[in-house]
Parts: C-alpha cells; structure tokens; sequence
DNA sequence: GGCTATAGTTCGGTAATAGTGAACTATAGA
DNA sequence: TCTATAGTTCACTATTACCGAACTATAGCC
C-alpha cells in the first residue's frame, strides 16, 4: 500500500486514502512535530532536518529530527526528496485539505494560538524575574 | 495544578488552561477513543464505561475502557462524576470551544467522513465474499 | 577513479508508554 | 452484613520513543 518516492527506495510514502485520522493526531501529537509542520507550511521551498533543527531553537540530535520527520511522512503529512545531499520536505497540503477538510488548518491554528499564549506567559515571568 | 472532581479523591480533571494541543491530539490518536468521545456528544446525560464497551462492538476488558477514560480524562477532554455505582462521562465540548475554537469539531468531522469511508468499503467487500 | 565533507538513516541500548487479566475499592440494595 | 455492579490499580509483557554511534548516499575536488 505504499509508493517508492521519487529518490529512490529509501523512503516510502502512503497514498492519500492509506492516511487515517488517528495516524495523523498520532503525528502531531508532539509540539515538536507541531512545529515542524508549521515552519514547514511557511517554507515554500521545502525545509531539510537541518534547517529544521537550527530554526527550533531545541537542541536536537540530528536522529531525532530524522525520527520525526518518518513519522511525518509515514502519517501522510510530508513528502521528502532528495535535492543534492539533503532532503527537502514538504505538507502534502492540498492532498490532506482533499482528505479531510479543514483539519489540518484548524489543528495549526490551534496550536499557533497556545503558542502565543505560552509565549506571552514566558515573557510575563522574565520581566518578574529581572525586576 | 489539578482540582479534585465533585466525586472525590479518585478523579482528577486539568484545568482548561492546562490543556495542550498535542495533549489533545495525543488523547485523540487512537480510533477507539475517537469514538468514545464523538459517542459521548450524542449523549446528552453522559455514558459510562459498560455502556461504551458495548455499543463499540469491540471486545474490550474494562481495564482498557478505563484507562482509555483516564488519558480522555486527564487530557481535559472529558469529566467523570459519579452517579450512584456508576461514573458518568460527558465531553468538556463547551470548555475547549473556548480555548481551541473549532478543534474538536474539525478532528470529529474528519473522523466521520473516514468511518463513512471505511463502513462503505466493508459493506463492498462483504457483498463480492458472498457472490 | 579515490578522498573529503555534508545530510540523513539505521542500529543498539535504555527509558517510557500501552493493553490486559487479576486483585482491589466504592457504592447501592436486600 | 452480604452480594452485586462499576470502575480503578497493580503487575506483567509488548510496543514505541529518544539519542549516540556507526553506516549510507550524494557532491565536489584532485
């Protein structure tokens, strides 16, 4: 139930009608992997681990990052290829938003307004702390 | 950062504030707590354990039901309150409309349409085995 | 071709989490 | 108090996650 991707038999990605709701919330039920989708929606060119890991500001070993993105991949949310020695990836959005309407958008949207609830809670506490 | 439930010290629910995302979707990864919580909206006066097990007509121990509960629980998607032996549980639906607008509506609509899916292709296999 | 550098995957270890039967706790009613 | 029902907790096994070390793939240079 699964495609070679375009470079080659390292990576597999599932057909759309292979992607389950459950697979998907699995997916994104790490803020890190939340992060990543919403950097990777901003990217229009796709974003590598590298990048990735350099713009989280989270110290991430380099398996880590690759771990994360299987997982991406294998619930349908990204597709990777190979663009010289690194490997670009991108949210397969129009095909999930064929899939399942609005979900994706509203999980984003979701996380994205926690996010800045979380921010504004962390500022508050420096500004007490130096005070 | 937990309150204790109306039914004493075996419960405990999060705060709205508390709620996560991920935590959210984490709870939501699993198609059988999927169902759980969109079979909970239909019921007005909350369900319990028993009756869950049995209109999912999947063979399931009541420990599993129960834990299944508790990760809905302390996710913040649920309460639990006692009515007599039994534990009623209704959806926060209320709660978490305010604090992530459009969430659980968006990931329950996307659930149907994927059971809709899945029921429809059963029914096509079931009726080609018997020819 | 070989050599080196960069990007990422896979492996191997340990740690955390999930499913489930058995034992336990809580409530209601006779 | 005794019994029945509903659910939790415990203990065990099995699956999954994290991360450093080793390995693979590609590009550029000589």
């Amino acid at each position: 139930m699964r495609y070679d991707a375009p470079m080659g038999r390292l990576l597999t990605h599932p057909y759309m009608g292979d992607m389950t709701v459950a697979g998907i919330l699995h997916a994104l039920s790490d803020p890190v992997r939340l992060e990543i989708v919403s950097k990777l929606l901003k990217a229009p060119r796709g974003m590598n681990c590298t990048q990735t890991a350099q713009t989280l500001n989270v110290a991430m070993p380099k398996s880590t990052c690759s771990q994360h993105y299987r997982i991406l991949r294998e619930a349908g949310l990204i597709v990777s290829e190979r663009r010289g020695v690194e490997l670009s990836s991108r949210v397969r959005a129009a095909e999930l938003e064929a899939r399942f309407p609005g979900l994706l958008d509203s999980i984003l949207k979701s996380f994205k307004k926690e996010s800045a609830a979380t921010a504004r809670a962390n500022s508050r506490s420096d500004r007490s702390r130096t005070r």
